[in-house]
RNA sequence: UGGGUAAGACAGACGGUCGCGUGCAUCUUCGGGAUGUAUGAGGAAAGUCCGGGCUCCGCAGGGCAGGGAUGCCGGAUAACGUCCGGCGUGGGUAACCAUAGGGAAAGUGCAACAGAAACACACCGCCUAACGGACAUGUCCGUGGUAAGGGUGAAAUCGUGAGGUAAGAGCUCACGGGGAGCUGUGGUAACACAGUUCUCGUGUAAACCCCAUCCGGAGCAAGACCAAGAAAGGGCUUUGGGCUUCGGCCCGGCGGCGGCCCGUCGCCGCCCGGUAGGUAGGUCGCUGGAGUCUGCCGGUAACGGCAGAUCGAGAUAGAUGAUCGUCAGAUACAGAACCCGGCUUACGUCUUGCCCAAAGU
RNA sequence: CGGGGUGUAGCGCAGUUUGGUAGCGCAUCUGGUUUGGGACCAGGAGGCCGCGGGUUCAAAUCCUGCCACCCCGA
């Protein structure tokens, strides 16, 4: 009865799906990571850089980064997992067909989830994504 | 109470909501979908410093040279450079801690600068008994003796006292110190203690070396398989030499087996780009093992034996997060990547034993 | 994840094998030369030899732990 008590934030009574990441929706071959440095679009914010590109496809794919430049394994692990929660909130109210790569800069370390949400949020705003579907 | 020292434990818990990896079951539009359920990082997962398992190099073989590692004794272990218990040495008021700790009377090398001299020494100093010379009955010069004193140095011939002497010297003696040999006692042994004989110039082997023991190379990006794309074609000629019963055998060449030899395995002409590998993907390897827990027994201990119970990650751009509440308060170092045993390094909280100091009873 | 290498003056490098003096080039500073500058000539300063222990009388060098950077392997 899982619909019942998550009625609010799940869509599954109102027919569409719940949000999650597929597996096809996870950025990974190497020339498309280097086509979108070269040809795609960059915001900054304060503790993450988005890059993103249309990529001809139906449906969205995504990638974290976290470079060594952020810390060791427990700190990138981390950075990772803030930008993948944060972006989970947002991401179906994105338009569709685009390749993002979310990268963490090293000012995101001991930052809390508020902050790196709103970083995020902030950032997908300033990219004007939402007003290019309109 | 303060300081120190040793050993051990934990690494927030519980509940609510959303989210993630994997196993299993069911459904399925077969999609790396859905639902349910179980489970889901560490004491160091780290550094990659050692030791193994496993895989490939055909087997992982022998000898030699060379190289590497270890180095008190006994034990533990699959093994170790690890661990345990002892011995010696050093440090600390103590509890306790550290210890690459074999051999320098097998040989070679090195010891800068300073200093006269660093396997043997005479610069200053002391003496000149013996020998030679001069003046002349005592001095000077030569020659020679001397390591007690000065000075140099990290290090200079065992220390103190007495005898002795021309002056001195383990030259002699007393006491003390070091080393080697022998004997005895205790101990499995390292070693300790006692006696006795001889002896008294250093350090360095984390310098070469000697002695004893051990060591093949790479590493899961090892390696195996699957399907896909692409290529497996042509020419010159008779294809290492010999024998042949046409199966092969002997010799030779090339290559592999970390170096050489032995041994062994594979291959055998030339040319045309000239050979069979390369690219990206998937599956396996991939977690049940020197496993974990409990009890009993043996052992000072490391550890071992027996019995019972139990299954606790397996990702592949790489799964543990977000948020709310309660507990007095909530966290440092830090994230499995083939798997184990250690070492080292980083680090929060708590408990216990012991030592020192001060005060009180 | 695994394998290998390098850290010496502001920069680029020797010296480490065989332990005792830390050196070279460029840059920098001072003086000379020039009307001035460059070039040239002469002189000087600048180093806890990546960090911590150990061996040794003595360590950049030998041994042993850390740290940083770089390279290679699908």
């Amino acid at each position: 009865m899982r619909s019942t008590w998550s009625s609010g934030i799940c869509r599954n009574q109102s027919g569409s799906r719940v949000f999650n990441m597929l597996k096809k929706e996870v950025l990974r071959n190497k020339n498309d990571f280097s086509s979108i440095y070269r040809t795609g679009r960059s915001v900054g914010d304060r503790y993450v850089v988005l890059f993103f590109k249309k990529n001809g496809l139906g449906y969205n794919r995504t990638a974290f980064l976290a470079s060594k430049k952020v810390g060791n394994s427990v700190r990138r692990n981390r950075a990772r997992r803030l930008m993948r929660e944060s972006w989970r909130r947002i991401a179906e109210d994105l338009p569709a067909g685009y390749d993002f790569i979310i990268i963490a800069r090293n000012t995101i370390n001991e930052r809390s989830f508020q902050d790196v949400s709103s970083s995020l949020n902030h950032a997908v705003r300033r990219s004007r994504l939402k007003e290019q579907v309109k």
